[in-house]
DNA sequence: GCGGAATTTTCGCCTAGATTCGATCCGACA
DNA sequence: TGTCGGATCGAATCTAGGCGAAAATTCCGC
């Protein structure tokens, strides 16, 4: 059972923009039915979970008949490596720019602003983050092995900047960098079982509650 | 499709215990097959889900034919919604039962012993629990639905928890209770995702530390 | 031991879902 | 207008899994 990526034929001449890009954007017109294919999938797993979710329903979604799915890929595996994949790569791309583009803030801010990125990948952005959050803790071993190294990439992501932050004295120094991550991305995660996604602007506000949670906790001073 | 309990027929006199007592302890000979099986079926949820559980796994790991099952349950469905009913009831039981006994002491610590007994339900205590939160969201509606109650009067438990803390001045009066409780719960039901079953007395630790970053947060003071 | 009830197995039915594959449809291009 | 290849359909195949029911077996009180 191949997982691979189908391989496209022929496709644009050889100075192409190289099918789909890493940000997404599909590009040549197949290259937009193989999308509509991913984001209806990211959605039906997200909501029901990898094996309640049927081949006809993603084709349903996407206006295609079932059998169609198999032009573009070569097992529902293969879907869901990719809709896995383009999930975390989404949040992780999306974290570290608002960062960069923050520029020179304080640690705390920094915090801040991946806490609010990560929320809003998760809740407004795409079904791919929130479908491979959801889903990845049931999938069988061999399915969840390709996907560890980058989710742990994305940890010591998180572990990073909550170690700078103490370096620099902004996080107390008898706090734990692990635990503090899992508690924190854990309760972030969490979201993705309950938020409502009729208000989309309660993802700032939230964020920044979770933020003044985290950092000065709800005791009285 | 009846989701029902099957009747049990006969069964004891009408003096009985009451075939499955709400503490979930097997009376009669044959409740401890009936039990193993909802134990096999949640663990399997649990690690699986429910529509990638079969009948037949369930069956073998509670050393049963499949057909035998259905001497016990009408269906899957029945049996999915015993274990979520236990699951939910077993830790709400637990919660309110560790709290009567710690008797008269401060809020922090009532909902630091809340936390513990959460997390030990959740990770110690039995497959149900965790089947519960761990597969709930992804459930049908129709399914969801008859649980709800339930599950809401469990958060409302947690509410007053908070509000009563908050009343006597152990949690800050800026701090709105529900998206506290929220925020608490998500990050404690996502350990799920990840504990590793392996060092049981890691629990009262993780517990702690939970609260003491609920309570205190990260910052510097 | 016996008889009937309780349990469990055996054996498949039958549907739904993944996958296959040849037939078709359609737009670009000569 | 005819041809070509990409894109899609639709019917067929194959298999796993939920479900059921009669047959076989175990239990137990008398």
């Amino acid at each position: 059972m191949p997982i691979r990526r189908k391989i496209r034929k022929s496709s644009a001449s050889e100075d192409d923009i190289g099918a789909t890009a890493t940000n997404g954007t599909p590009v040549s017109k197949s290259e937009k039915s193989r999308d509509t294919i991913l984001e209806a999938a990211a959605k039906l797993f997200r909501q029901q979970g990898y094996s309640a979710t049927t081949l006809r329903q993603i084709a349903g979604m996407a206006k295609i008949k079932a059998g169609s799915i198999y032009y573009y890929f070569d097992s529902k595996e293969a879907i869901l490596d990719e809709v896995l994949d383009r999930g975390l790569h989404g949040i992780f791309e999306a974290v570290k720019a608002a960062l960069k583009r923050a520029g020179d803030v304080s640690h705390r801010r920094r915090i801040g602003l991946a806490i609010e990125t990560h929320l809003a990948g998760l809740l407004e952005a795409s079904d791919f983050t929130s479908a491979n959050i959801r889903i990845y803790g049931q999938l069988p071993e061999h399915l969840k092995k390709r996907h560890r190294p980058l989710r742990r990439a994305y940890a010591k992501y998180w572990d990073r900047l909550f170690l700078d932050a103490r370096r620099a004295g902004e996080i107390r120094a008898d706090i734990e960098i692990v635990p503090l991550r899992i508690f924190v991305l854990g309760s972030l995660n969490w979201t993705v079982e309950w938020f409502s996604f009729s208000r989309k602007e309660d993802v700032r506000k939230l964020a920044r509650r979770t933020e003044l949670l985290i950092f000065d906790g709800v005791a009285r001073r």
